[in-house]
DNA sequence: TTTGAATACGAAATCGTTTTCGTTTTTAAT
DNA sequence: ATTAAAAACGAAAACGATTTCGTATTCAAA
């Protein structure tokens, strides 16, 4: 009743150990005849390497680590999901932690992972995450590094994104073209990167519009979700602002303040037209159906393992590996909160 | 350059590592001076144990592995979120593997965990598996298993549920006591235990309730999506049925049949009351705000997690271990989409 | 001073593979 | 028959930690 090794094996064939395993891993120097029996037999004994050994000997785990902020996301678990299809077809398992938006938590984790000798590391940064040691940290252990969608333009590794400001001005610009002349914009919190860069879209895109750009008309939204939406767009009411169009930084961020508007008889998009970010499920399924910005995570994923998977590659082999940073196409999608 | 190891330590102090990884690990058999200093030049050096050895060592890993059938779900993201969370909090990390609803490929996944020899496996079913040799084969590897949610009555093993057929039972009744006098049901597919309970909870609600049960009303939304509600309303429609209730599987097919009332101008709840299932974010989000049934994936997820461990502790005691089935409780939540 | 028990320490086996580097055997060429 | 080359096999040393079982040292009690 006990575990199947390569030395009962080779016990069970009268042969040693090292031809076992030569014939396992289909080694010249072995004949084909014996390499039948050993497999045979392996067969018939149900024979599974022991992991553990093969890693304490190779180094390595086959394994990859992904810190997110949160699971519970639609984004995120389309890059969770394209990651996890992308590395099982290589062999590679996906150990998955969150940092809940919290630095330390995120430090904790990248520790974790490293204490862990995972192969390689994939992450999207905390919002709050400002002290980047922790990830310093993991290139200085040499251990292959791709950032994702929230990076950090001072590391230098591999990285996959869209261009959000580009984005964020074409969806800007969509709003202007279907004829909007105020348009409000609910941002994100101050510091992150996605955050700033899609203000910065809206905001070039009303300059080059020769649309006055009115500070007056951006609220922030922390959290950048629902009830964000609620908050601010009862704000925007409150405050007497006449717009009618809105850019919200995210979908559910829009969706909130779709649901305002709707109560308070506010017609959309007749009275104000509204764009999204990201194309979230939940944007086909409200009323008026929501427009948006096409925002890639399943493909993100993919690319983003891709890309790691080179890197551990140019690592074993002993290659230099330089960093490259690839842009994902966005695209604008229309629905029905934008006039025709 | 090279790795920090127990003999470097030992080494540097002119010990042996015997006495460097007793001090480590706190031995009673080694004096506070010598631990005091080995922990000094373990601190100094920045040693971190090398996992794999410890692994093989340990034979363990304090990896847990996780197979569910989709990642991009609320459900059973939150799921993952509670068991992430809870597994953290006692050092263990997570393997999520995805069976895309595929028996097949939930096989392959099976095996990948235990080749991968993971101290434990959670798992929820795909639909469409109804062959469970793969899932016997984890019992009698000895590996610790629990189920949830989409589990096998067959599998003697640790399970976390709810009551689908009295959540099924009660949503109907509150349909009912909301005086609905003919209630349509949008099933799921015909195998899924889940489906066939909320089934059976719909229709003996029905029956309790004096009110006759007619299986034309029953239709079936295979994929229990968005789309499959829309279809599946067309068709009601189309059908010329007069019904003013409506009990959906899950909050998805639930938005997509109300959307489809909105578009032929059927009003909900007058015309039309809906119940969904499960309580995802998006409908609270949608209008009419969506009445539905709450089901607890992240205390789900946790509870999975807990009765994992109470069995991997057990079997590292080699202390028996009784199999244990945890029913959660759900609750109506009540919105808009039903009559005050 | 001897004995006994604590108290500290270490040698070596072990976990199961992988891989280097010999050694032996076979085959082909002279 | 001899030799060179090729083919097949194995001994043993890693990999880095854990743990068993001794041995050496210390200290107090007889």
């Amino acid at each position: 009743m006990k575990e199947v090794t390569l030395k009962q094996i080779a016990e069970n064939l009268g042969i040693s150990v090292t031809t076992v395993s030569k014939a396992l891993k289909d080694y010249k120097d072995v004949s084909k005849k014996t390499k039948a029996l050993v497999r045979a037999e392996a067969k018939a004994l149900n024979y599974k390497p022991n992991v553990f050994a093969v890693n304490l000997r190779t180094k390595e785990s086959k394994t990859v680590g992904l810190i997110i902020p949160e699971v519970v996301h639609h984004f995120f678990s389309s890059v969770i999901n394209g990651i996890i299809n992308e590395a099982e077809k290589h062999g590679y398992l996906v150990i998955i932690l969150q940092s809940n938006e919290s630095e330390e938590l995120e430090r904790k984790q990248v520790d974790l992972l490293l204490s862990k000798r995972v192969d390689g590391i994939m992450m999207s940064l905390a919002n709050t995450t400002v002290n980047i040691d922790h990830i310093a940290e993991v290139l200085s252990s040499k251990t292959p590094l791709v950032m994702f969608d929230k990076i950090s333009k001072l590391i230098p590794c591999s990285k996959v994104v869209i261009n959000d400001r580009q984005a964020a001005y074409e969806a800007t610009s969509f709003l202007i073209e279907k004829g909007c002349k105020r348009i409000a914009h609910f941002r994100g919190a101050l510091l992150p990167q996605n955050s700033i860069d899609r203000f910065l879209g809206y905001k070039k895109a009303l300059e080059d519009h020769d649309l006055a750009f009115d500070p007056e008309l951006v609220y922030i939204c922390e959290n950048v979700d629902y009830e964000d939406g609620r908050t601010a767009a009862r704000q925007l009411l409150a405050d007497g602002h006449k717009v009618d169009g809105l850019f919200a930084i995210t979908d559910m961020a829009a969706t909130g303040a779709l649901t305002v508007f709707k109560e308070h008889g506010i017609r959309v998009p007749e009275d104000i037209a509204i764009m999204g970010f990201s194309n979230w499920f939940l944007s086909q399924a409200i009323t008026p159906a929501l427009s948006t910005v096409d925002q890639p995570g399943y493909t993100m994923g993919r690319k983003t393992f891709k890309l790691l998977r080179k890197e551990m590659k140019a690592k074993k082999q002993g290659a230099a590996f330089t960093p490259v940073i690839k842009t994902l196409e966005t695209k604008i999608i229309e629905r029905d909160s934008t006039p025709k």
